[in-house]
DNA sequence: TTGACATTTTTAGAAGTATAGAAATATAAG
DNA sequence: CTTATATTTCTATACTTCTAAAAATGTCAA
């Protein structure tokens, strides 16, 4: 049987909202692209350093970083003609937050060897 | 600039089965199922169940359980005529642990408040 | 064993969406 | 004007998603 005991506020939005983040960061070159982002804060990194780093040509790195921001992972300063690019580490953390205690509801990341929680 | 001073031993590997769990988790029927199993641990949940409950055809579902079943996410154990599924929790924590881990090199999911780590 | 039913998977296909990169376009600096 | 940087547009290819129908598998009753 399926334990439904405690109906949260507003389950939808958050599990969109965590699908589309999900859903981004779910492409190896995305993936690439944030974890070096994540090495490069809080300095950040420019679009065409990015591409020479992972060897992705520039215009299909836009479509990703556009992926990556349009998700609120990663945010985007333009300095002259430049774009600086840096992770959202806050984003990701939520993102993991609700992973762990939105979908296991209780057991908070905490001990796997108490389960005291059967309906 | 982008560090890069320490490169890690299997890079791709771990990157990839991450980009698989996260593109497998990154759909919202397929994120909704996990956080269903999840909620339904330890005794899991029958192929139809989650689909009664969740207002999924039966073959849909079949094939959204094998995409997470194969990112090793869930696993299946026959009964009879039904199978019973389950979220592995412990993949879960190692996902998350690579996202924050892994990928912010350090920082281990604690302060955001103590930048020390300029190269 | 045989037949009827229940559960899940497979197959085949249509409709939609994502991806990658070339070429053209914008924007900024000198 | 020329060069550097990033975006947009466009095209072709590939993948995802969903459904219906059929097939496989297991259970039960007679």
């Amino acid at each position: 049987m399926i334990a439904q005991g405690t109906p949260p506020a507003s389950p939808a939005h958050d599990e969109d909202t965590a699908a589309a983040a999900l859903s981004a960061l779910g492409h190896p070159a995305r993936l690439a692209v944030f974890r070096l982002l994540i090495r490069a804060n809080p300095d950040g990194a420019r679009v065409g350093d990015i591409g020479a780093h992972l060897g992705i040509s520039g215009a299909t790195l836009t479509h990703h970083l556009s992926a990556l921001v349009q998700a609120g992972l990663v945010t985007q300063e333009k300095r002259g003609r430049e774009i600086i690019n840096r992770a959202d580490a806050d984003a990701m953390q939520q993102l993991t937050d609700f992973l762990l205690a939105e979908c296991c509801t209780g057991l908070s990341a905490a001990a796997p060897d108490t389960p005291e929680q059967a309906a």
